[in-house]
DNA sequence: CTGCATTCCGCAAACGATTGCGTAAATCGG
DNA sequence: CCGATTTACGCAATCGTTTGCGGAATGCAG
């Protein structure tokens, strides 16, 4: 390995101490140096190709310019978007990230925040959903800057970021009664997971704001939030026998499995019964029907939760709110239609007026 | 902050000088330290908290278990199952990992590049694809182990993984020629990305070798590799006048905008024009119809390079091979299907002959 | 001219962990 | 028992950067 040059290589060189060559370095304290100094410093550090050791001022600072980013699985496509919103903001001041998948298991959650707070990071964007998880809230209480988004952990003043989730679910489900649906089941995430049990809190009450019979709703839970399960949580519905005019999906995914469950047995989406998701992901406008669903805010949620850090390093915390919540959008696409039970209805009306 | 435990804590609680501590922690070392001593600092240091500091071990090791990662666009489906192979392999051995989204802009690239080395990482994945790239090469010939996944750096002794590209298109030109096409046309990716001119240069050789009539083929050169682009290239290719029965894209978001392209044109795919993808990514099986495509390795590809770093890391290089070559798989879908003018052509024949 | 304040640097300690070296004690072999 | 070897540690320097403090030089005001 090369070695690499020290600012006691530029000391050396310009024929001054280490200290005045580590000030005029930094753009505040070279001030405190006379400019022609400095100068000749600067123009040394580049010519021998200086590279600063973020270790060694590490060490001495305690501040790393690295923050820790946890999230449930990379591979979920609606992280990457946030993790460029969270880089879009982190980036530009010189900050890198580690990212770490907690797979939604407590212990390698605790595991991996460690791998975090060895390596020094400067704070913890902390994205991912298990329910269960005490470790983060003594970090923070610890001294740690912490900003959790998509969950507020109990019993914690860390700052937390959410989705409006009850505005998504009262979106939906007042869309899906303007469409005449009465009879509709909703395909509930896990419910260890944060947004899982957020979006069937948010469907019981606002059912019942709605004014919707509770006889005439069902419950499918979900064991992940995936396709397959929501096939499965479809084809398990339809077995029940109650009928359902609508699945409203807690997820994109959900809904997705639930429409190709439903085609499996010769129903048809919308035109048999409509469904809906949440989230609003990427090719979502290249699967047919188009998905109606509730868009959730991604690239700039990861913004904020980089600018509420950021504040939180700087000034200890007493300038940040306590919870943000994030406006959602209603798309309303292909995959839902009028019911066509009140459709049967009407002309079933027309025949005993007649 | 509380401050944290430090191995002269341990020290002064067990009595015993911090070396003794540093190396009775030390799975290796411990064993020059009697078995009775190491079993009172290990339980000291569980029962105090104590958590290594990497930083400062960092500063005097020289290696911090930390790995960057260098890929264009963390969004690009592609790349989320490629980094949970690198972080299968490296995590269960205590690496944290940095990734860094390079958007193929070489001084971005460059600037990164730098981040990386500033905090010390032990190597580098290069999965990034911007052909002109001068500085990794320099960063590898310093010292620091590097390997670049999808290209080879031209002059560098940098091992490289690479997919079969070629096996690939030769996959999809024969499945296109067994089901008769001979007039094809070739959606190429942007040719400053290795994937693009890789892919565009294997169609060449290729068509070459099976005999396919040049005059019948024809290339069309996308800026980005998406869907807008694969559909403004189709129509593109409509609005020349050639005729084509079908079209192999260099990736799947190319072949995908292709297909929307020709519908907006009332042309239907395969029924028409059948239509070839490249990497078999996420969400194919959901899009109808579903696409033919050539599937490429993701997280074993990742595993694979984490593996080969591992081994520069840990040998200097005397036992890796420079190239790796990734085997593909041809995928048969619904988006391909017999040339309509072959059926066309077998009538006409026949009316000849009478 | 003298005293006080300000500016510009150099000195040296600190950060936490690692490791080469040296010494004392224990063990082994003749 | 004695000399040689091995074992088990403690000492202190190292890594590269930062920063509090102090001294010397300079400038200003009375």
């Amino acid at each position: 390995m090369k070695r690499r040059v020290t600012l006691k290589d530029i000391a050396a060189e310009v024929g001054v101490h280490v200290s005045t060559v580590s000030r005029a370095l930094d753009p505040v304290l070279s001030s405190t140096i006379t400019p022609e100094v400095v100068s000749r410093i600067r123009a040394t550090a580049e010519q021998l190709g200086y590279r600063p050791n973020r270790i060694a001022a590490g060490l001495r600072t305690n501040r790393t310019m690295t923050v820790g980013v946890m999230i449930p699985d990379i591979t979920n496509v609606i992280f990457p978007p946030i993790l460029r919103g969270i880089e879009g903001v982190l980036e530009p001041l010189g900050y890198a990230t580690i990212i770490v998948n907690t797979d939604s298991e407590a212990e390698r959650e605790n595991r991996l925040l460690n791998v975090l707070r060895d390596r020094g990071v400067d704070g913890i964007v902390h994205a991912a959903v298990l329910l269960s998880d005490p470790c983060i809230a003594h970090v923070a209480e610890d001294g740690l800057p912490v900003i959790t988004l998509n969950r507020r952990i109990e019993n914690s003043r860390i700052p937390y970021i959410i989705n409006d989730e009850e505005a998504g679910i009262r979106g939906m489900l007042q869309h899906l009664m303007d469409l005449g649906h009465r009879q509709i089941a909703h395909l509930a995430g896990p419910q260890e997971l944060s947004t899982g049990q957020l979006r069937l809190a948010a469907f019981h009450k606002v059912a019942a704001e709605l004014g919707l019979d509770r006889d005439e709703l069902q419950i499918a839970e979900a064991r992940r939030f995936d396709e397959a399960e929501g096939s499965h949580c479809a084809q398990q519905l339809l077995r029940g026998g109650r009928p359902f005019t609508a699945i409203l999906g807690a997820n994109d995914r959900l809904a997705l499995g639930a429409i190709e469950g439903l085609r499996a047995h010769g129903i048809s989406c919308p035109e048999d019964v409509s469904v809906t998701g949440f989230n609003d992901m990427c090719f979502l406008d290249l699967i047919r029907p188009r998905l109606t669903t509730v868009r959730i805010q991604k690239y700039d949620a990861g913004r904020t939760a980089a600018q509420l850090l950021l504040k939180l390093m700087a000034s200890g915390g007493g300038d940040v709110p306590l919870e943000t919540v994030l406006p959602v959008e209603i798309v309303i696409r292909e995959s839902t239609a009028r019911c066509p039970e009140l459709d049967h209805r009407r002309r079933r009306g027309g025949l005993a007026r007649i």
